[in-house]
RNA sequence: GGGCGCGUAGCUCAACUGGCAGAGCAACUGACUCUUAAUCAGUAGGUUGAAGGUUCGAUUCCUUCCGCGCUCACCA
């Protein structure tokens, strides 16, 4: 028998002789008058005097953590919104029956209790106390106590346990559901309208890349778990919800990393009569409150670097301003604007940049535009830590954004970039159904040429741009790679509660042997 | 999939060059009515991830496998 095993049937057995003291193994309830951090609040700067003079009385309840013994007396610290609050039981005052119960309790369990507050001798806030309610039992033993819980697997894996012994970690989750709360304050106070669109959608568009798939058995269909909400969130433009918004997951099947993750959550927002430096202003703005919120102030710690969210630090450039002012200086001279325009000139540019230690990967038959972008990636990623924006892509890479109006090849297409990850993704959005057409005809040939993230044709999709869809602006933010860089958190399962994980073994039914 | 690293008690970690598998916490028994890493005395807890090999002898060296982490590739 395994040592948990053992502690479990110990603890067992103690619940028994709990409820043979007269308390209920499992109750529904107890009424309190103070959370712990309540009493925190209130009375962590008040005098002994004070306290002894008025007798403040209190009921509170909270999960034991630490729980020490002396003959007929003992403190315990009981942890309720991950604070702690001390309590004395001596027996004089619980009676023989309260403090067998007393005995019976462990590191781990649920208690209540009524008393009143006093200060110890060294000065610490504790409840004197005169009652103890049973509330629940901990039946398995909790990590270690002053080495807590490091075991990286067992921190995703028992998430609960995590969140009990670590305090950072608990703190990670409230910024980033402060996070949450501030982009949708932000975005409802502007008029935009909160809706939700297919998770499981017959053609999985909006982005490039692998979906999973699933299957409908009444309807006998082929279903993909959605890569973006973006087609969906368009045709509620044509329908007339002039700003709209999504917070939801998308899910691409594609590797892990500590900025990838298959199920990812994702801010999409669209406004109607402006254009991408309209929603850019937007989403900039968007981010500075949303630091505000989270950080209490502009600036936040990302590593070795801070990251300043103020307006002033932000900066923007173009793609190809971006290759020219990164170039590496082992791979010669800048580039000029005009080395971009041709498939030969970029060619040379890539041989130019290869001929440094750094090498891309380089396919003579893929598009221009997909070389440029690679090579903005090799030569300018690692330099963006402070914010900035990154703006004109590649139209072979952007098949749902509106051309430049003098240079067809790019689009009005934006990303920002921060801490060297992609954290937003904006442009005006292409609503010329016939144009739309051409880019899906054009990626479909992709995909023929063996690109499976190549975006499929969506017929449903062009027949509601057919109608007219007005002129709008659009934007994706990744929510997770944002906490993370509002927490200073390194990897992504570090902002997202319950990361993917491989199946533990005998966890399943087929692992159970017959 | 490639590379690097890790796997020892429930948790956190030791074990020299290959030589009797150990400590703290947690657990159990006892003492203790202001402790807070409580203290003191005692008890129990292990197929060293698995299988095989080398050796008088393997936690240690070798091989394979399993699991996990990091990283690279894929991820516009």
């Amino acid at each position: 028998m395994a040592l948990d095993e053992k502690i479990y049937e110990l603890r067992r057995d103690k619940l028994r002789q709990i409820e043979a003291l007269g308390q209920k193994a499992y109750p529904t309830r107890f009424e309190f008058t103070h959370t712990i951090p309540e009493i925190l609040l209130e009375y962590a700067d008040k005098p002994a005097d004070d306290l002894d003079r008025s007798r403040v009385p209190v009921r509170v309840a909270g999960r034991i953590m630490a729980i020490r013994l002396m003959g007929k007396a003992g403190f315990a610290h009981l942890q309720q919104g991950g604070q702690k609050l001390q309590i004395y039981v001596k027996s004089d005052a619980v009676g023989v029956q309260g403090f067998e119960l007393y005995k019976l309790l462990d590191v781990g369990d649920h208690i209540g209790v009524s008393g009143y507050l006093f200060r110890t001798r060294t000065g610490e806030l504790t409840v004197h106390v005169e009652e103890i309610t049973f509330l629940t039992k901990d039946l398995l033993p909790l990590p270690e106590k002053w080495h807590g819980l490091t075991d990286v697997e067992l921190r995703y894996r028992q998430r609960y346990l995590d969140l009990m012994m670590n305090p950072a970690v608990r703190h990670v989750f409230l910024q980033r559901s402060r996070l949450v709360q501030s982009m949708r304050r932000f975005l409802d106070s502007r008029g935009f309208l909160e809706v939700e669109t297919p998770m499981m959608q017959p053609i999985a568009g909006g982005a490039m890349a692998r979906p999973f798939v699933t299957h409908h058995n009444t309807l006998d269909m082929e279903l993909y778990l959605r890569i973006a909400p973006e087609l969906y969130l368009k045709r509620l433009t044509v329908g007339g919800f002039d700003r709209v918004y999504e917070i939801n997951r998308n899910f691409r099947n594609e590797g892990l990393g500590w900025r990838w993750n298959p199920e990812f959550t994702m801010l999409e927002f669209y406004q109607a009569y402006i254009d991408y430096r309209g929603v850019m202003d937007l989403t900039q703005q968007l981010l500075i409150q949303a630091a505000q919120d989270v950080l209490g102030g502009t600036k936040g710690k990302w590593g070795e670097h801070e990251i300043d969210w103020a307006s002033s630090n932000w900066r923007r450039m173009t793609m190809r301003e971006a290759v020219i002012e990164y170039w590496p200086e082992r791979a010669g001279a800048k580039p000029a604007l005009s080395d971009f325009a041709s498939p030969d000139s970029v060619k040379t540019l890539v041989a130019r940049f290869n001929s440094g230690h750094v090498h891309i990967a380089y396919d003579p038959k893929e598009p221009t535009g997909k070389t440029i972008v690679n090579l903005f990636d090799a030569a300018t990623e690692e330099h963006l830590i402070q914010p900035t924006i990154i703006y004109e892509f590649p139209t072979v890479v952007s098949p749902l954004s509106k051309q430049k109006a003098d240079e067809p090849d790019w689009t009005e297409r934006w990303e920002i970039f921060a801490g060297q990850m992609e954290i937003a993704n904006g442009f005006s959005e292409l609503n010329d159904p016939e144009e739309q057409r051409r880019r899906f005809a054009q990626q479909l040939a992709q995909r023929e040429g063996g690109d499976e993230e190549a975006h499929q044709m969506d017929e449903d999709y062009v027949r509601a741009l057919s109608y007219g869809m007005p002129p709008a602006g659009g934007v994706g933010v990744g929510v997770d790679r944002l906490a993370m860089l509002l927490t200073d958190s390194h990897s992504i399962r570090d902002v997202i509660l319950f990361p993917l994980l491989r199946p533990e073994k005998g966890s399943t039914q087929e692992d159970i042997p017959k």
